[in-house]
DNA sequence: TATGAATGAGAATTCATTCAT
DNA sequence: TATGAATGAATTCTCATTCAT
């Protein structure tokens, strides 16, 4: 559900460095979901990871190198527990309910990273420049296989006639409206808001009389 | 579908202040909405209306006063356009799509406004708090409009059941998306995107059968 | 008990002009003393004055302009009104106990003024270091004026011995810290304060069984 | 003879921290001394430290940190000094002379620092409110204490009946005086400035006759 | 004369990044 | 590797002063 993946780092990276950039970037997502991105100083990843701002710098070329990690991190994990699922779905109706059950399942263990990057890529920071051209990029490669999915639905009787783009849209909207609403009301029943969203968009699809 | 407004700045102001303000708060939405809230420094916004920077400060107390100035006034100008036309709707259904009709024309013709706050309000940064909290409090009161506008459909027997609140999230994220996605692809056809949007939504609340 | 008069200021003016002169000094007195000098903007004292702060800059060419200008009115009337009253002393003791209560007296009808030349004096603004040499050296005559006295009523024999610059000293401290005083405790009883300055300072100097 | 001390700024502080910190300290009461409040701007602080500007934020959260630090290096030292030597006096005349000549003494030493924290004091600057009430509170204190003291020696006989407030205000003036003075003219020989303040004032307090 | 909008020169402050240790 | 002190660039904000009206 994400472009290419980093270009060209291959970093031979000892087992401890690689420790501490796990852990930098930990910091870096739970700050950034707690106090924005805008406050989110090296200091004070820094201080939340209980090591010096200079060891980021030290660990982290640029700033804008840290924030692609968080991204890389984060849909990374993101992906992995995606993809498997997603696969085995007999029709696109089935496939559209997997695909948000399993987001939205997704969201309620992940909301806080899942708002970090919301929010990078919503900071117009110069830092997150590149990070929020590769959201986009990605938003753009989920929205044509969300228009692809649809149009085979089309093409299989199994949906009724729509724009493909909207729906797609709108689909991603909800989807990417759900960490906020979960954070925003904890007590949230997850399988139930997920059933929710799933007929909610099953019925907008299907053809009419089915 | 916004909070009470500007308590009671009631400043008398002269034509030609009335003037700059609106060409700076005008300035201000355009650089925002192009190079993201965190790069649209007063230099930026200045340059762009073709004046010195020391102006803006001059003329708005904080740098906080000019960006609620661009919330009063996107917010301010979306109201009185909305509002007018969504009150004589013969039912739930109706008025659904008539609220979505509306604000999708509106979106098309201010995206770059729309954009600009969405961008306020995504910011962490600290001059925006009041905005981002302006427009948490607008964005729960709009919630909770739609969610009654559902209920009383149900109790009507005009919708299905379903869970009022996801419905309403979902249909606000759809809207919230929509001046992305035309300033994205301009050459959409806007009514035909208000038509999708407010058939797809119809078809998610209405009885099955009906 | 001040230096030389403003050097060569010999411009003729009208009289609607030293009346605006006249009415912004007053507006700066009353600011200063108020509200301090660091915040005594051109806007602020306009603003007592109901003018534009422009019109402050068309009178006084120089901020330190117009602080001199208050000066020079402050201590101008001072010297006229205490200048009249010191010349027929039948002795050192008598001069020093009317020095005493008429430097009271001036300060109880103007401790606004007194308390604006005295922040003025004190402020390390770069406006207002001519005005603080120009204070300096009034101080350093005073001061010299003071000493004169002494000496000439321990050469009478009225004074006991002690060092005429320290007493000369003290006594213009106890006088410079009237104002604050005053104004601190607006209930005080004038004469009752002179009277006890006065006495308090004859016992000081007074010969010993005398 | 100041107010209670900072209240619970207990921050562990590195050794190296707290050297920056104290020649920072340094740096800017001789500054502000030299130049006055108003020109003492970091970038003048810094330059007399050899250091950055930005090194001064590093180390002080505001510039009014700085100023209060300022202010209680000052006033610590000096109650230090104080404090110590003034218990044991046998009467109230001599309480009183021992004040004086310690102060004058602690004058002489420190007469830099004494002139800064009074243009501090005497500074409307925003910054150096807080400075400027605690100084106010500081003085209130002194004022009470010694007229205390004359108040006791007046019930003891010792003194003659004057107003305490009028004899406290002038010795705190004639003291605060010193410093100034001493800098104006530094060949003063100080014990003998000493002595003749505290005969003065003992004179202008002990009950006629005696 | 008078206005008040406009400028431009500082001011403090924030923070990624560097560097000596 | 790690620290955290230090730098320097960028930003907002303040105001005397200027200038078109």
């Amino acid at each position: 559900m994400q472009p290419e993946n980093r270009s060209g780092d291959q970093v031979r990276r000892s087992f401890i460095e690689e420790a501490r950039r796990a852990q930098i970037v930990r910091a870096a997502i739970e700050t950034i979901a707690e106090i924005g991105y805008a406050k989110a100083s090296f200091a004070q990843i820094a201080r939340r990871a209980g090591i010096s701002p200079g060891l980021i710098s030290y660990h982290f070329a640029k700033r804008e190198e840290l924030i692609m990690e968080v991204m890389f991190s984060v849909y990374g994990s993101m992906d992995r527990a995606l993809s498997d699922r997603t696969e085995d779905a007999a029709s696109c109706t089935e496939a559209l309910r997997a695909l948000i059950e399993n987001f939205v399942r997704y969201c309620a263990d992940h909301a806080v990273e899942m708002l970090a990057v919301a929010r990078i890529a919503a900071s117009g920071a110069n830092d997150a420049a590149k990070a929020r051209d590769w959201v986009d990029r990605g938003r753009e490669e989920a929205l044509t296989e969300l228009e692809e999915m649809f149009r085979e639905g089309q093409r299989a009787g199994e949906f009724r006639e729509f724009s493909p783009r909207v729906m797609a849209v709108s689909v991603l909207a909800a989807l990417e409206a759900t960490p906020v609403e979960l954070i925003a009301r904890p007590d949230t029943d997850i399988d139930a808001y997920a059933d929710e969203l799933a007929t909610m968009f099953e019925l907008a699809v299907r053809r009419p009389g089915d």
